[in-house]
DNA sequence: TATTGTTGTTAGTATATACTAACATTCGGC
DNA sequence: GCCGAATGTTAGTATATACTAACAACAATA
């Protein structure tokens, strides 16, 4: 029945999971904007996901995982995410670059590496603040909502921005990584940007990229 | 020109790379015998190899690298022994399990893991005791070879012998490891065995098994 | 020398993963 | 309710990686 699950099934697999996760509505047309690839090649790879019984589609193409297929992608982002501590405290490769590199490592962990690992992080979320599968998000908001002059905490920054190489890159050269204590010092909505305050230096953002950023008030 | 070296390629060039060093002669059927695929496939993906200038074939079909070839497979070879060490040193898996693992891993390390694993592992061998690439091999002689009462410390696990799954189970169990001081104790041709003493204990061994051990003599 | 075994290659096929072009359907907005 | 945009699918194709069956070339050995 569930044939061989192949690094590109795991791929679509742990992607419909964060946006189950999310409470997205999973449409072939999202994935293949987010996985880079064209809608045929979406509809076809999830053809063959349905008929190893990963996925469901409903009559309005609506994509959702089976319990077989959430099973799987549970076990995919606890690979990811302790590839990523692996990689982080380990290995010592920067943060903004560990999720690039477990994307492509987490499709080679065997189980008993898993359990080594496991047994080494116990942590309850990954080096961005996601939660593990298993655990559940604690409350944060987007830092977009955050009033000016209000004091937060990083919670963590959302999978999406992850992919966004630059962007991590960025967030670590200024230290807005989760954990980070900042303030909002200013807004600016006709420029789509905020100010705020970390470690005493102030940052603007891009309110797109506010919205990547959540956290708790403090 | 070198358009994308996939894991599939960069097994056949390790494996190319050992045997050349091994000094042994390089054709398709024994790639196809270790690789475990057929000759066909062996074929075809040898000419694909040699299109991309990682390989060459002469008359007599004998297969070696070109330089942009040995340049690949020295790479991969790094990276394989470095993910050794870092699943026995710093995951802790078990000795026996290292190689299998590294086999999956070493084709998607990226170019910053690498140079961080570097930094941390400045071994000159793998945990196998086999040479990383650039170093050269200290003298040693097959175990088979040494005389009865001898005492000799192991050198080296061939590489032949990494793939054998329970083969490397059972060395780890005895205590059979690069360092290990031993004493051959007795001989017995007739049963194709040898009995050496590890520890205090005394195992006896098929010379088959012999022959995958290197040695010095101390 | 004749036969047998080893080796390499052809031919035909399969699967997973991709693409573009073209079309059908459905949805959102006006 | 209509129209354009978004979405899904078909059809045709490509590539890497595999296979088996069959054959050719050569080597090794009885």
């Amino acid at each position: 029945m569930t044939e061989a699950i192949t690094p590109t099934i795991e791929d679509y697999l742990g992607l419909i999971y964060l946006l189950e996760r999310e409470g997205q509505t999973v449409i072939g047309a999202r994935l293949a904007k987010r996985l880079g690839v064209s809608r045929p090649t979406v509809t076809m790879t999830l053809q063959r996901m349905a008929r190893a019984g990963l996925v469901r589609l409903n009559e309005r193409k609506e994509v959702s995982l089976t319990p077989a297929g959430l099973e799987a992608a549970e076990n995919l982002m606890r690979r990811h995410m302790l590839a990523e501590w692996l990689m982080r405290d380990l290995v010592g490769l920067p943060w903004h670059q560990v999720h690039e590199e477990a994307n492509r490592l987490e499709h080679h962990l065997s189980e008993q590496a898993t359990k080594r690992l496991e047994k080494l992080f116990q942590h309850e979320v990954c080096p961005h603040g996601n939660p593990m599968p298993g655990t559940t998000t604690s409350e944060a908001v987007p830092l977009l909502e955050v009033n000016e002059g209000e004091e937060v905490v990083i919670v963590r920054i959302v999978e999406e921005a992850e992919e966004k190489r630059e962007l991590m890159a960025f967030l670590e050269d200024v230290g807005l990584l989760p954990g980070t204590y900042l303030r909002v010092s200013s807004l600016q909505p006709y420029n789509e940007t905020m100010t705020v305050e970390v470690a005493g230096r102030p940052v603007v953002l891009g309110l797109a990229v506010a919205r990547f950023i959540q956290v708790r008030r403090v």
